[in-house]
DNA sequence: GCCAACGTTGGC
DNA sequence: GCCAACGTTGGC
């Protein structure tokens, strides 16, 4: 199993929605990088889920529930879409200022390649988070 | 609201 | 194939 971040502004899409939805198809990623990371998540797969502009923290998990498929908000081009589920809110939400305080999460792509909006997480990543967030799952 | 970073586009 | 211009993301 593999583990991710997936980034949303929490105006257009917070995790509460998705709580309150079960389910979400994560469209509109416009980008390469993104959606082939999109791409390669499986079924059952976790992702961190990341509240960007607003907050700027991990809020919580998200579970891959549908892999892959063409974005119906593209019709004709080359994107795609993925749906998730959540698992659950972190007890603490876990700040941006608190990831670049951490060592541990310093080659974390939310630092690296702040951009991305789907980016992978390492195992020891995602352990280093839990634990900040006090969470288990 | 500004701006840095950076991915993408398009002219040459 | 290079690189300048442009658009978008996301932190501050």
């Amino acid at each position: 199993m593999a583990y991710w971040l997936i980034k949303s502004e929490p105006n257009k899409y917070p995790f509460s929605a998705l709580v309150t939805d079960k389910n979400t198809s994560w469209d509109g990623v416009r980008n390469f990088e993104a959606r082939n990371n999109l791409r390669s998540m499986k079924r059952g797969d976790l992702a961190l889920f990341y509240h960007s502009n607003i907050g700027k923290e991990f809020v919580g998990v998200a579970r891959v529930t549908g892999e892959a498929r063409p974005d119906p908000s593209a019709p004709g081009e080359d994107w795609s879409v993925v749906d998730f589920a959540p698992v659950q809110a972190l007890t603490a939400p876990v700040t941006l200022a608190q990831v670049r305080a951490m060592p541990a999460l310093a080659e974390m792509a939310l630092l690296k390649r702040s951009r991305l909006s789907v980016a992978p997480v390492t195992a020891s990543e995602w352990k280093v988070i839990l634990a900040a967030a006090r969470t288990k799952l």
